[in-house]
RNA sequence: CGGGGCGUCGUAUACCGGUAGUACGCUUGCUUUGGGAGCAAGAUGACGGAGUUCGAUUCUCCGCGCCCCGACCA
């Protein structure tokens, strides 16, 4: 992509109506657009890196087994109205039609994906199945904060299981754990997994992915020798104690946000919806279920809090915008920018994604645009390096930097 | 939802009871080109409503919007 015809420009100045550094960074960068408190658009550059964390956990989704639909986002009101959650979910999003017919915004899908399940696992013999799906999903959010971290508007990855016994649910569910913990390590993140209530709708306990930010919302007490992890809603002890997991570590209090979570689901929405299937005895049995949360557009507001500095954004390889950030810093000069134009040509032949700055612009814009964007790898054209035949290759995570041969560089 | 703060060109800000200035961005021209350039000439602005006043962008009230703290977070 040429910069020069990228539709979005940075801007110098931070938004005066965020503090979250998330989305200062974001709209500065040209990544996001603010519609409204805890709406946003994705731009270019930041629908990229949103489809790349999405690409992640889809792989990750698939490998242990899940396959991945498209659920509606609006929904009929009668499942709602089954389950409860009409009058009892008090983030659902109800809207009326013209002729006065309810609707709701999908904020979760068990109300949808339980009849869909049901429909297609009439036998023993149709389970385990695990569903999912990577959408917007909508809550009526009584304070939207922390720019695109919590929004009424939002990207989620949500899974669902169901199985014909709690140990064959409880195998899964551990791959599922592991499955999203190499998620985050994929996204250049830590994460710790907690015990947390189950919140009101399952008296079961669940698990949340959390990773240690400022900008979290949770506050988690975690030991520094082993992986233990809890919420303080839960914990039993403070801060300061002994673990209770391995007794030789001393606990730590950290604000974390919640990146993920997983529920045991148990069979409530089974019996809610009469989803009942044949066992091999031909005997009605009410299936167990999961669900697997990621927020995708928050794990996105996570990493920009955590893999930025004082000069912009710093985004992982594996969900960078682009590959490779290309500057020609003399545009006046032919044998330059042809230079530049034709490493631009050979690095996308090599299947690198080049962002390539090819504006007329002083150096110095350059440079503080590229560190703002952050892509990880900048390769500099100046004024040697056609005569040398060589450019500068800077890592934006590092600022390190090395001169390099066009030849290395292809090679690499 | 309770509490607090804020609302001025596209963005960030300043001033003011007498209709608004600066910087960046934008348009045109020239110069410049290794860390957000310079000169010149332009275009663009007071959230909405009511009230006080000779006169309101400024003061008061009510809306609306945004941010923060808390509550909430299926």
């Amino acid at each position: 992509m040429r910069q020069s015809q990228l539709f979005t420009k940075t801007r110098r100045e931070a938004p005066a109506d965020e503090t979250a550094k998330n989305a200062q960074l974001l709209i500065r960068a040209g990544f996001v657009h603010k519609e409204m408190a805890g709406v946003y658009s994705f731009l270019p550059l930041g629908l990229r890196v949103l489809k790349k964390i999405e690409d992640i956990v889809r792989e990750e989704m698939d490998a242990v087994g899940g396959q991945e639909i498209r659920m509606a986002t609006l929904h009929p009101s009668e499942p709602w109205k089954q389950t409860g959650a009409w009058e009892n979910v008090d983030v659902l999003f109800k809207i009326q039609s013209r002729t006065e017919k309810e609707y709701a915004l999908g904020q979760s899908e068990e109300e949808i994906v339980t009849p869909i399940a049901q429909e297609y696992a009439p036998s023993y013999k149709d389970l385990p199945v695990a569903i999912y799906q990577i959408g917007q999903k909508y809550r009526d959010e009584l304070r939207a904060k922390s720019g695109i971290m919590r929004g009424r508007e939002f990207g989620m990855k949500d899974m669902y299981s169901f199985h014909t016994s709690q140990e064959d649910f409880e195998k899964f569910y551990e791959r599922a754990k592991e499955a999203y913990l190499r998620v985050y390590s994929r996204c250049g993140l830590v994460a710790k997994v907690t015990e947390a209530s189950g919140g009101s709708f399952s008296e079961k306990l669940s698990y949340e992915f959390m990773v240690i930010t400022d900008a979290g919302e949770d506050d988690i007490l975690y030991c520094e020798a082993c992986t233990h992890c809890a919420n303080v809603e839960v914990a039993k002890e403070k801060e300061g104690d002994s673990c209770p997991k391995c007794g030789k570590g001393t606990l730590k209090k950290a604000k974390a946000s919640e990146v993920g979570n997983v529920f045991d689901l148990g069979q409530k929405y089974a019996r809610d919806f009469g989803f009942s299937y044949k066992d091999a005895e031909g005997k009605d049995q009410l299936p167990i279920m999961g669900c697997y949360g990621i927020g995708i557009t928050r794990l996105m507001g996570v990493i920009a809090e955590t893999l930025s500095d004082e000069k912009g954004l710093s985004w992982p390889e594996a969900i960078a915008p682009y590959d490779v950030h290309l500057l020609v810093l003399t545009t006046d000069d032919a044998a330059s920018v042809a230079f530049a134009d034709s490493l631009y040509e050979d690095l996308s032949k090599k299947g690198k994604k080049v962002l390539y700055d090819d504006r007329s612009v002083r150096a110095g814009e350059k440079f503080a645009d590229a560190d703002l964007i952050g892509i990880p790898a900048r390769v500099i054209v100046g004024k040697d390096s056609v005569a040398k035949g060589e450019v500068e290759l800077v890592h934006r995570a590092t600022g390190q930097m090395e001169k390099v041969t066009k030849e290395t560089l292809l090679a690499w």
